[in-house]
DNA sequence: ACTTTTTTGTACCATTTCGCATTTAATTCC
DNA sequence: GGAATTAAATGCGAAATGGTACAAAAAAGT
């Protein structure tokens, strides 16, 4: 289980063209969308209600196979919620770095947070961290870790927004850029929670406005 | 299953005296803290992490008692969640009809908030709501029935209190009671998370108070 | 004392669960 | 074509799970 290159599937293209000639017998499952698949179950039904035949009718793969190729359950529900955060923050890395007035850099986090949390096909799937992380955290130190890592992320990029924001003078002088980050982060948390109760989209938007106006505005 | 008198227990005292006189084997638990230990298993492991059996060690009550006395596991859990809701409002309630400044009034029931999601022998056990009951919340229209309620009451009494400072001149004109609500049950709700997540009382501590700043000074 | 009522305690059942051992299949290297 | 290598497929097994049947026990009513 060392599995080696493995993080550039774009580069991949570049220098393995298609074949690596691997030895034995193909496999017959692609590595990362049978992660998806998987993600998908734990997202929706956290890690205790998901069973390995669930995850082997989802990925298509044999339970010795999925054991092969991602170590036992809690190691595959780790690297899905690894997963998960790596499609999350490609998603939102631009806009967190694109030059653009707060506001709507805001309000492009919070069209991603909501795409994320309200897609699936069985429902709303909300926030993995949030929902099943989280609960995992109180007992398992190596996810709490993982919890802990995204959540001063998520405030770390939010920071930097509020403090770029008021270098420009888009904040008061008053404004203080981590409280607002903070606040950011909740408004973010609120709707994970508040989606997974199937709260529709628009009240979600609504809360998201109330939000942007009062952190956009502040002090 | 149909319980009649149940809710008072103070009043139990005046009305039946200590006993009413039942008329076969008397029960060797007490319902209230039998339903007490259900809910610190559920809230701390979630609905399937928690098995019977370990519901049956904790309340010391054998499997067929508990499944004669609450129903089986599904409507354990979801008494155990109206138990921990009763017992929230009942902590918080006073406080939000108190005749208080505003900030003191937010700061109280944050303190309450951490109380109750940092306690616990075997880690902080967040808030039922945001930890496994919107889990629940997607597949259980019961349950999400239960978490919007929950979360709608949360937000009202809130807005309650901003109207009221509002209306005090505590804020500014443009202030949105409805809109500072909302950051504040999202404050709530980012502070459930964080606990959950071991973050030390000290830093939520100052996550609420950064919010406070803002929300009693918004707009 | 005996019946009735309510609860406890033991034991059981069918199913599900995780994990693995073993066999079979597909592919490359020689 | 045959050995070597890698993965799939089958299926086993021990443990745990949710739920229940049934007998023993403890109280009140008669």
């Amino acid at each position: 289980m060392v599995q080696k290159s493995k993080k550039p599937p774009s580069a991949a293209k570049i220098e393995a063209p298609v074949a690596p000639k691997r030895r034995g017998r193909p496999r017959a499952y692609e590595p990362e969308v049978a992660l998806g698949k998987a993600l998908d179950l734990f997202r929706r039904d956290g890690f205790a209600a998901t069973s390995l035949d669930d995850l082997s009718a989802a990925t298509g793969m044999n339970r010795p196979s999925l054991y092969g190729a991602f170590g036992d359950k809690r190691e595959l529900y780790i690297k899905s919620y690894q997963r998960y955060r790596d499609d999350a923050r490609a998603a939102m890395v631009d806009i967190f770095r694109a030059d653009a007035p707060l506001r709507e850099r805001l309000e492009r986090i919070y069209r991603i947070a909501l795409d994320i949390y309200l897609s699936g096909e069985s429902g709303p799937r909300g926030c993995f961290t949030v929902m099943t992380a989280a609960s995992e955290a109180v007992s398992d130190p190596g996810i709490r870790t993982m919890v802990v890592e995204g959540l001063t992320e998520l405030d770390k990029a939010f920071g930097i927004c509020f403090r770029h924001a008021k270098e420009r003078g888009e904040l008061p002088e008053g404004a203080d850029p981590a409280s607002l980050a903070h606040l950011a982060s909740a408004t973010i948390h609120t709707i994970a929670i508040r989606a997974r109760a199937r709260v529709p989209r628009k009240e979600l938007e609504a809360i998201v406005k109330g939000a942007l106006d009062v952190l956009c505005a502040a002090k």
